[in-house]
DNA sequence: CATTTGACGCCAA
DNA sequence: TTTGGCGCCAAAT
C-alpha cells in the first residue's frame, strides 16, 4: 500500500470503524502505528474534512465527544442514532 | 531547519 | 470536581 503517511493510515483506520462502534483517539493512534500520536490524529482529522470518514465515531478517552468539523453536537447525535454505547 | 498549531491525555493543586 | 500545566506527535508555515 502506498499508505506511507501517518495521516493516510489514520484515515483508513477511522474509515474502517464499524457502525455503532466508537474508538478513542488513543486507540486510533495505536492502530495507525503510533500509540502516542493521538495529538496528530486529532489534527489530521481536523484538517481532513472528508464525509467518507466517520470521524464522529472517534471520541476522547473520557468517552466525551471532543470536537467535530460541523459541531460536536451533531457528532453526539450521530452516535446516538447509530446506537453507539457511551 | 525552526517554530507554531491542535478534534488529546494525564497529573497536581 | 474543576482548572492549569506539561508532555506527546505529525503536518503546516
Amino acid at each position: 500500500m502506498a499508505t506511507s503517511s501517518f495521516q493516510q493510515r489514520v484515515l483508513v483506520v477511522v474509515r474502517n470503524i464499524p457502525k455503532g462502534k466508537t474508538l478513542t483517539y488513543t486507540q486510533v493512534a495505536h492502530r495507525a502505528g503510533r500509540p502516542r500520536a493521538y495529538r496528530a490524529v486529532g489534527n489530521i482529522l481536523n484538517k481532513n474534512y472528508n464525509p467518507q470518514i466517520p470521524c464522529h465515531r472517534v471520541v476522547r478517552s473520557d468517552g466525551k465527544i471532543g470536537g467535530y468539523n460541523r459541531g460536536a453536537r451533531r457528532k453526539g447525535l450521530l452516535l446516538k442514532k447509530e446506537g453507539a454505547v457511551v
